[in-house]
DNA sequence: TAAGTAATTAAGTAATTACTTAAATATTAA
DNA sequence: TTAATATTTAAGTAATTACTTAATTACTTA
């Protein structure tokens, strides 16, 4: 919802990889998990708070939960970013 | 120094407050604390983590501590958000 | 040198965050 | 309906973070 709510989601290394896992397709609560060892519930509070910050969807199917990247949120903090950037060598990645 | 860093510094409305106010130009320890209700150490300790995420710049002159924005590191938070951006509308903002 | 100003460091505390295990919910399949 | 699987919720705890006030350091100026 909020910037800072973004950016506090962002702020945790495991919750950004999430993000990076997802970026390679979607993948199932269960399958998230296995690429950490850090317990189930761990993980489901992770996805919780990315979900809350609208950096991803869930959808569920059957018993299944699907979670993929949401990536309007992510133009609200590139364009916080460029602000900063703007007058900057930022341009040339664009 | 990682980007790990870089992403907790900016995930304090206070530090993004402050990144805010660089940009109007160079500002003193002091001038920047007038803008919040905060203590001054408590103002200083944000810079600190600002200055070791190297999002900003300090430099001494006479008793005065002069912070600027550093906009080097910007530029790895700029490549992190258009990973997730790149295939989507994001290209129009640059 | 002594006093005043600017800023940081130190030490402690309250609030928040990231985890854990146990329990609950929902779905599937025997 | 019973058992198994997938996921989340609940409740508690350890670690981290954001503050506070007091003390310290550094510089300036009377």
């Amino acid at each position: 919802m909020s910037i800072n709510e973004t950016f506090k989601a962002l702020s945790d290394e495991n919750r950004r990889k999430i993000l990076d896992l997802l970026q390679n397709g979607d993948l199932t609560a269960g399958d998230i998990a296995k690429h950490f060892e850090m317990s189930k519930p761990g993980v489901s509070q992770h996805l919780s708070i990315l979900k809350n910050a609208e950096l991803v969807y869930a959808i569920k199917k059957g018993q299944y939960v699907y979670y993929s990247l949401n990536s309007t949120v992510f133009q609200d903090v590139l364009k916080w970013v460029i602000q900063f950037n703007s007058t900057t060598k930022g341009e040339d990645l664009c």
